[in-house]
DNA sequence: GATAAAGTTGATCTACTTAGTCAGGGATCT
DNA sequence: AGATCCCTGACTAAGTAGATCAACTTTATC
């Protein structure tokens, strides 16, 4: 479940796009690499895959560069990914719903395909004009207000690698 | 985003452990293996992985296996997704709170923390005993009322494939 | 105590994916 | 013309996923 850099470096470039003054000017891949630290030859593929997928459009020459196929406000962050990443879940290499465990596990199925749609309830949410405002839709805002979602976990196994063996602790 | 075969595989086993009957009876990895369709070697690994984190116990001999360290109910999704996987949402590598893209594209921070708690609104409160009772908690279970939860999302790259070329056709 | 079932460890292997580079070519503007 | 910029495809180096194997230790039954 990792966001992959090719994943993160096509959004920002994507905002950047969004954000680009006057709005629908040509921007060069070189700018956005540089201001947003990405490899420039790495991130021109992904602009190109984009550019396949018609979210951007590209011109070339001495004023060439990039720009949004479509309103920023019509580009979600799914959009992107699917482009990018392939489909948003998939358990082992099968979408959930042709997924089929056997026996008692069945109900597994059921699991990941609840997954994908808590996935797509945040991804498919998201537009790129919300992320130049600043703003994410309120739904989306609203799992940030509990302060816990900007905690991290503890590993695991770093947990048990300090004993401090009280039973059942704080389990869950 | 993609579940791995080493999670799909290890959250089955540990299904097929609760679902053991009598409770807490040792199963043997390759009784898991037969009825689940999982490589017998290969499972073995990910219970040994399991065992590290102390949520399965294992025995040896005649009559060993593994059970369950913990009650079923207090073992959800995520704990497992975490010792097999490592942590539920990464950003290239980063925790997504540690990770502070530059300029225009500061917000998609937010997004990868939202998308974090909306993974664990799922993972964290899914427990196997949920699962081997076949029915997920009622907030989890409200994601899978919606029909669309159902439905795979066209490839946008066979999308494009074939123009039908109407402007604005269906773009979310 | 012999035997066999079962887990444990560590090495190994192949295929694929990720992240990134490079060179050569084509288009466009000044 | 010349500078600038995009396009394509091949290429590589490293890492991970998925899986297998052999040798060893522990344990239960006969």
């Amino acid at each position: 479940m990792r966001v992959s850099a090719s994943l993160d470096y096509a959004l920002r470039a994507m905002v950047e796009l969004a954000a680009a003054e006057p709005v629908g000017r040509p921007v060069k891949a070189d700018e956005i690499a540089a201001s947003q630290g990405i490899p420039s030859r790495f991130l021109a593929q992904l602009l190109a895959e984009l550019r396949r997928a018609e979210l951007v459009r590209s011109g070339r020459g001495y004023a060439g560069g990039y720009w949004l196929a479509v309103p920023p406000a019509d580009i979600t962050v799914a959009d992107i990914a699917r482009v990018i990443d392939g489909p948003l879940a998939d358990v082992h290499g099968l979408s959930p719903e042709l997924f089929g465990p056997p026996g008692v596990a069945a109900p597994t199925r059921e699991l990941w395909i609840a997954v994908r749609a808590a996935l797509r309830s945040v991804m498919e949410k998201v537009t790129i004009a919300d992320l130049v405002a600043g703003a994410l839709p309120s739904a989306v805002a609203a799992l940030l207000d509990d302060p816990d979602a900007w905690i991290r976990r503890p590993d695991p196994l770093a947990a048990q690698a300090d004993p401090p063996d009280q039973l059942g602790s704080d389990r869950r």
